[in-house]
DNA sequence: TTGAAAGCGATACCAT
DNA sequence: ATGGTATCGCTTTCAA
């Protein structure tokens, strides 16, 4: 059996409280005491246990994370500075996957007022599905993503201003008829009930930046070049852009709406034997790690994420501090990497 | 204040343990007494407090995941699969990353054994450093990856004939020198103390089996083909292989001990303009999702990723069953996939 | 400064 | 089938 606070003290030959008192260093503890503690406490090698503490001070010192999807190397380099920035403020991440059923984010927020985590990370795919906007007191959330709401604090970036940006260097590379991949279904296809595809807060936004681009240019948007996915994935844009290339010629220009999707377009256009650059462009959005290195290097909207997830734990540490002021909104600043991808 | 099944109880004018096991739905109860219990319990938003379950159980629901890097797209594949199989078990996921400090491997055993956790699958750099390694009892715990040890159940695949059979792919294909990126440090370079560069229980292993293929082939290794690097990183590989290739005429194909690897490595060849495939082939290892979209698709080393993930499930569920049998070690089969990188 | 005792919330044992 | 009660391990009043 594991050694409790009950057995330090016996051994140590002082009461409980004490025990209590030296482990949390808060209160002045007679050196010679604490000594005799922590011989003690090292001898039966304690392990306080976080189920009681947690019972009795109402915290786990653990938040939860939850993304749509863990799959994507984006998830990946957000997961990772979670998990490095959490460490430092001494919280466990807990982590779950939503987009397989939106259920999964009211989960979590019962684990957090089940006090299973102090707090949460939530990156929502769309707001109306969203556990958040439910009625009811809410945990400490901290929304990262695209939605708009002011009901929670929320860091994001301004992703109109960013599509608009990429858009605008592709046109001042003199690019004029230019696609966009992983915009949201036309509404015309869309079928009640079902839901809605990964990403459609920003796929939505970034449509919108895209086209005031193209507007503010003289171009007219052509639907005809906004190529919906199933998912955000390599495969749904390889896909998709296949068959886009067997439909149509290839346009000057594709703005892929991350940099996975832009992954699987530049497969799809090396294996119709598009010459990139060249005959077409590509640029994509994240500047994930890997962007750096495809063939030929990506074209892409990078903003700083080490100051994003910095930025939403440092907002979920106010919620969790009992800080009720109003909600407050980081927006995350952007610029454009030109890479060879949509060079001349 | 939340409602406790005492209030429950109350309004439902029945005793805590009626509640109780109407929630945990074990014995029977009278349909009318259930029911009223039910009504009481949505009628109180009641939500059950995972620490004092957990103090009372000596259970947390939760497993933990130590990965040595998150960053790296097979981590994103490995957690989304251990996030999604342990969700189907009613487990939770703490996640933890360990290559920063191996400090952390001790941490998270702490925490396993502090009952915030229920075991932990680990994926230790090497041996020499893993906190399972120390003296004194483990927590229920499962190893995924490479290292040679027989204390604690594992799931792995067979790194030398993985490496082995992809180098023969190679020599099949005509190739004749072949260079292998992300061999451990060579010996003479090793300085006393500092840490070993990650991977490096895989990297030895897949070493062997590349050594073990040419010279089955009559080719004796050649120690300037051994590409080291400080870190299994694009960025890494990308560099060290540039380096290579102002030293070097390019070989036939390069076996890069990892997908990840494998896209620095096509970089670099991008780079200095070396033909892929044509001049120079180049394989991976592991069929990240991103290796069939590279440019050109990605020779590599493919096993089943839920397979194995779930086989290091069920080995931990083993554990965690208090089942003190001798501990298992899962081999999950590998195949070659071969693509156009590589062709000839 | 330290000790004694109560209590956080859920559950299991022992009754009935 | 259900109720009373002790208990898990820790922290925190309240006293001394």
């Amino acid at each position: 059996m594991r050694a409790t606070v009950k057995d330090v003290a016996k051994l140590a030959g002082v009461s409980p409280k004490t025990v209590s008192n030296v482990i949390n260093g808060v209160v002045f503890v007679r050196p010679e005491t604490r000594a005799r503690v922590e011989q003690a406490l090292s001898e039966l090698d304690y392990v306080p246990n976080m189920s009681a503490r947690g019972l009795r001070n109402g915290r786990s010192g653990m938040i939860g994370l939850a993304l749509p999807d863990l799959l994507r190397p984006y998830s990946a380099e957000v997961t990772h500075l979670v998990v490095e920035l959490a460490h430092q403020r001494g919280w466990g991440v807990q982590i779950q996957q939503t987009a397989a059923e939106p259920q999964r984010e009211f989960d979590l927020l019962s684990k957090a007022r089940a006090h299973l985590v102090d707090g949460l990370i939530l990156n929502p795919i769309n707001l109306d599905d969203s556990a958040v906007m439910t009625a009811g007191p809410l945990p400490p959330v901290v929304l990262v993503g695209d939605v708009e709401q002011d009901v929670v604090s929320q860091v994001t970036i301004d992703n109109v201003a960013a599509a608009r940006d990429l858009t605008q260097h592709l046109l001042d590379q003199g690019f004029r008829r230019i696609a966009a991949v992983g915009t949201p279904e036309p509404a015309s296809r869309k079928v009640g009930g079902s839901t809605d595809a990964p990403g459609t807060a920003a796929a939505r936004l970034r449509t919108d930046g895209y086209h005031e681009a193209l507007e503010a240019a003289g171009i007219p948007p052509d639907p005809e070049l906004e190529i919906a996915l199933d998912s955000w994935s390599p495969e749904g844009a390889a896909a998709a852009t296949g068959r886009f290339l067997e439909g149509h010629e290839p346009p000057d220009a594709f703005f892929c709406f991350t940099d996975t999707i832009a992954i699987g377009t530049l497969s799809a256009l090396w294996t119709a034997g598009v010459a990139v650059p060249g005959t077409s462009a590509v640029a994509g959005f994240d500047n994930i790690l890997e962007s750096r290195f495809v063939v030929p290097p990506l074209t892409t909207v990078d903003f700083d994420r080490r100051e994003f997830v910095q930025s939403a734990l440092d907002l979920l540490a106010e919620r969790m501090g009992g800080n009720d002021a109003k909600p407050r909104r980081v927006v995350v600043p952007h610029r454009i990497i030109p890479r060879a991808s949509t060079a001349r």
